[in-house]
DNA sequence: CTGAAAGCGCTTACAG
DNA sequence: CTGAAAGCGCTTACAG
């Protein structure tokens, strides 16, 4: 059963494809097409079901209503709960989102890139990583509107939407401080990119503020992609061999390692030992004691995302690029 | 900058676009295209960047190589975790994804279906909801290829993947027995689908299987879609009033819920109250003590789901429905 | 008030 | 060995 074509529909009516056009857009009034003959083509669209072919009409006007999402892994449940969000607003401007994990390769970024501008979706959405700055900026110098979030790529110069990571960290660190600990140690990756480097930036300036001298020894960076089993060796052996009173994660599944370590060596969090780890987890809430953590603000980022996506999309003209960099929230728990 | 199409390479190379198009599309050889012909094209291909427009090509041959995901909710981690499996294996296979939530409306996932439907999607994905019948039987009608997972309708006959649930609850229930436990209490939800009521089937039969007699106050069916704090307190009065010795969740968020009700009430996990919950999260491991997980075989049914697509997909006749009931696994913990 | 026709960028049966 | 042409299902400038 081959589905209906606008050709189909015409026939029915006894009119010509074009009224049948107008009418589906709703350039009917614009086209003072009569009352009688929209009545009598729209009963008919309804009674036989029929859909217009968004791929002819896609190749027709050069948009597709898609927008193209690239993040590292759909999987994650930050980048899947931001994916919900987008999905649903954009889905009320009749956008629909199509996704892809790069899963930090080079490659593979590429790849999704010339795959999307094949499939010629009308937006980028982008939570980039280094390597790639070329291939985003041919679509940028082709008029494809590119939104940066989560992630930022200094080099390139267009909208970008994330978090204030660098206080986020600053203040988790202060908040420390405050409680007067003095030996406090940062787990973090060693990948190369804003979003991490910042939160180490807002360590050290809150240490230094504060007139804590800044050790080395309590900073570890956890090698990207390594199995879990180093990590949790490594911060087994921050925590025992330095005698640290605070720490602060810089990502939710490095606090999970962690805890998991506090779990086996037996050490309590408590009045001598805090915890602060960046990005909730429902397991921080459940946890005895709640572990206290720095929360991005999902909804916002997303809403931002969405808004500068779609404002650029109902444009003619290439806007400004907006940079927009929303606090991050400290949630203490006990 | 207008992207390039077929006609501007047959110019450079002066050739047809027949010519460019069977080069493109890896019947040089079949067409019996001269190797100086093919290696100018392809350099010219190189060289430009060209990329073949995908909506152009879809229109022309009938298929988008777009695979579409329905799912109830992309942020649910049952969900992104089996999104992510799928995206990978049909990546390989040079099939994308385009996915949506439903979020059990049963409005959504008609409109959705549409949509894909005039997106001309080659396949459907689907975690299917009860109301939507008619519009799952069309797409099977119209000769579309349907796989469901996770979830399934009797009605229809088609393709599905899904865990054992039935086993899954069954021997959760067993273990239980075998520790001397008297008194088990379920909860569940209210929604009344195959894989919610198969758990509340398998904890019965155990029961029965070995006599101890079913008491319909131990089962907790939280109403779909409450608040939290509702749930909580239904939970709250089941463990308090009732002497039950053990609980299985039938999701891992209600879990949650009871986990955090236990924490309030400071009820301890331990030899006179033992716990299983289904499907697995991270919390849990966290969790001390340990909580005992009955896991969904999440790499194996995306797997099969993707196989059944991709072997539908490559065959010009409809093949066999399969019915792949996949088992769980009941992890221990302490 | 309505329609014939061009064209979006491809693929492919047919012809030579 | 290669190409001219039809056609996929739409939209829209133009004509009447």
């Amino acid at each position: 059963m081959k589905s209906l074509s606008i050709k189909d529909i015409a026939t029915k009516a006894n009119v010509s494809i074009t009224t049948v056009s107008f009418i589906i857009n709703g350039k009917a009034k614009e086209k003072s097409i009569s009352e009688a003959v929209i009545d009598k083509v729209q009963k008919i669209i309804e009674e036989s079901g029929y859909k217009p072919n968004q791929i002819a009409r896609s190749l027709r006007t050069g948009n597709s209503n898609i927008i193209g999402l690239i993040i590292e892994d759909i999987s994650n449940s930050f980048f899947s709960r931001i994916a919900r969000l987008i999905e649903d607003k954009a889905y009320k401007k009749g956008y629909k989102i199509i996704y892809s994990s790069t899963e930090n390769s080079v490659d593979k970024a590429k790849e999704l890139i010339n795959m999307f501008k094949s499939r010629k979706v009308d937006a980028y959405i982008i939570s980039p990583i280094k390597g790639i700055e070329e291939d985003i900026q041919m679509l940028i110098n082709d008029g494809n509107p590119v939104i940066f979030f989560d992630r930022n790529l200094p080099e390139i110069s267009t909208s970008y939407v994330g978090a204030d990571h660098f206080n986020a960290s600053y203040q988790s660190i202060e908040s420390f401080i405050n409680q007067g600990k003095k030996n406090i140690a940062l787990v973090t990756t060693d990948i190369n990119v804003p979003q991490i480097t910042e939160r180490y930036d807002g360590y050290r300036k809150a240490l230094e503020d504060h007139n804590i001298p800044y050790n080395d020894d309590l900073v570890l960076k956890i090698h990207f992609n390594q199995e879990e089993d180093e990590t949790i060796g490594q911060i087994k052996e921050l925590f025992n061999d330095k005698n640290i009173d605070a720490v602060l994660f810089a990502t939710n599944y490095l606090a999970i390692s962690g805890l998991k370590v506090l779990k086996k060596i037996n050490k309590k969090i408590g009045a001598d030992f805090s915890v602060i780890a960046y990005d909730d987890h429902e397991a921080f809430e459940l946890h005895t004691p709640g572990i206290s953590t720095v929360q991005q603000p999902l909804e916002e980022i997303a809403e931002n995302v969405i808004m500068l996506i779609l404002k650029q999309l109902s444009s003619k003209t290439k806007l400004e690029d907006q940079q927009i960099i929303i606090p991050a929230k400290l949630i203490i728990r006990e």
